[in-house]
DNA sequence: AAGTTTTGTGTCGCCAGGCGATACTTTTAA
DNA sequence: TTAAAAGTATCGCCTGGCGACACAAAACTT
């Protein structure tokens, strides 16, 4: 679920925050029992959600029972092991009506793809991390089905980049610093003083470009979308092919393309 | 959540089946909130979650302020109302990971995407509904975001009615006479006997076509992907304007098309 | 502006819902 | 065949959560 290492589901160490009375800790446990077997690609049986979650084995059996009764969990008859029902997706979809940001920006970003005919996102900033919420594919591209809900540590990412460039720079700092930065790949920048001159740039242009830095072979821009106070709200991507685009055409091209869009939604009275 | 008119989250009349003493009823009381919060397009306030799923005001708070505490609502501080957070993304980005017939599935769909030029979809039987699983946008509609987890009367779909002429006969009749039937759009067919004859065209043809019956102007051809015992699994949908194409079209041109992925998708060892 | 209603927040004692140790059954591995 | 491991079922104890109530803060009304 999560992009790094998977910081346990783990119920074992008592969240020491919400020892706050109103806190319902069966609920607690069983959102822990769902995300430990959406961790895991195969199937996963209760000894070992037991494990995972380090709930004793009876209370993973009752958590997935019921998780299953509620048909938010499928069992394998054959091996009575778990895995997520299609019914999750409900919970998304009513998340993607129900946004107003969504809402408002879909428009424009169907425009945006449509002018300039490469894939396009919207990303939220989570934490550490920007969350995809809209893909819009490109017309070509055969790779990644549907990618809603993936997450990328928000360093290394144009999105993140691009809305890290409007906070207030401690804070952005503080971010870049707090995250884990485990590069994605050979040309992922780590160094917090790379990424924060990265940020900076971002500040001056208004937009940020990433070039494989969370993907080999990827290039991408992204603009900040801002609320009326003027925070980030999300972000606008266009992601190409860098065998196709280099960065001065980015720039120069697809850049502005991305800004406008972003300004549009921010305007859009959220 | 639901398409039609939401059956309600109430926990009031306690699900009988579920008296299993394994079931877990804070688990159930949880998800009923979460869906509650779901279901309206504004923020909702506790007395109001209280009133939509049964519980009274405590437990309402208890829970709402759980799922906050949890990251899957997020408070609106000026109006205390709560909203769904973004976070259940992360439950649908591990089920679309997780999912075998998506990771099959999802190359051979970019292939058909990439030779029809229109959008496809795949969908999967839920109940008296399917399910859209993946989407992948033609290059200009407009329309439509990423309706992942969007839900659909089955017997007024393509996909449905692909799925459904694979049952036998008698589990088929049964699923359209016990589902609700309110008509989606004028062109919707409501009449067991007729939807029947249109499953039945289906059993013949190896796939369905659905005009105008669950979105005005839209023509939808389906394939049903089924399973090593023949079983229905999903369906393969090819969605596009019927301003561009005619029945007659979309027949001879894309229905084949739309079968063949799903043979290969069926054939690819799911 | 004062009153009135509605809605969100906090408290607390009671008790049934859930916890977890244990035993039983089935499957998988050796 | 045997053994180890995983899933299933049972049950008494006790604590987590229930829900009635009171309080505070908005949101309407007049």
């Amino acid at each position: 679920m999560a992009v790094s290492k998977d910081p346990s589901v783990s119920i074992g160490s008592e969240t020491p925050a919400q020892a706050n009375s109103l806190f319902v800790t069966s609920l607690e446990r069983g959102f822990a029992v769902l995300e430990a077997v959406g961790n895991e690609r195969r199937d996963v049986g209760v000894t070992e959600i037991a494990a995972k979650t380090g709930l004793d084995k009876s209370a993973a059996q009752r958590f997935a029972f019921t998780l299953q009764a509620l048909g938010y969990l499928e069992k394998n008859p054959a091996t009575r092991r778990f895995r997520l029902s299609r019914r999750v997706l409900g919970l998304a979809h009513a998340y993607l009506r129900t946004d107003p940001l969504v809402e408002l920006a879909t428009p424009y970003l169907a425009d945006l793809r449509q002018s300039c005919q490469k894939r396009v996102d919207l990303s939220l900033l989570d934490g550490f991390d920007i969350v995809y919420v809209v893909r819009l594919q490109s017309q070509r591209e055969a790779f990644g089905a549907t990618v809603i809900g993936r997450r990328i540590p928000a360093f290394c990412s144009s999105g993140g980049r691009a809305m890290l460039s409007l906070l207030p720079e401690d804070e952005a700092r503080a971010l870049v610093e707090r995250s884990p930065r485990k590069p994605l790949t050979p040309h992922t920048i780590t160094d917090v003083e790379a990424v924060m001159a990265q940020i900076a740039r971002a500040r001056q242009d208004g937009f940020a470009v990433c070039i494989q830095e969370a993907l080999m072979g990827e290039i991408v821009v992204a603009a900040p979308v801002v609320d009326m106070q003027g925070r980030p709200r999300g972000a606008v991507h266009i992601a190409m092919a860098l065998a196709d685009h280099d960065e001065n055409e980015v720039r120069a091209k697809f850049a502005p393309m991305a800004v406008a869009a972003a300004r549009l939604i921010s305007g859009g009275g959220y």
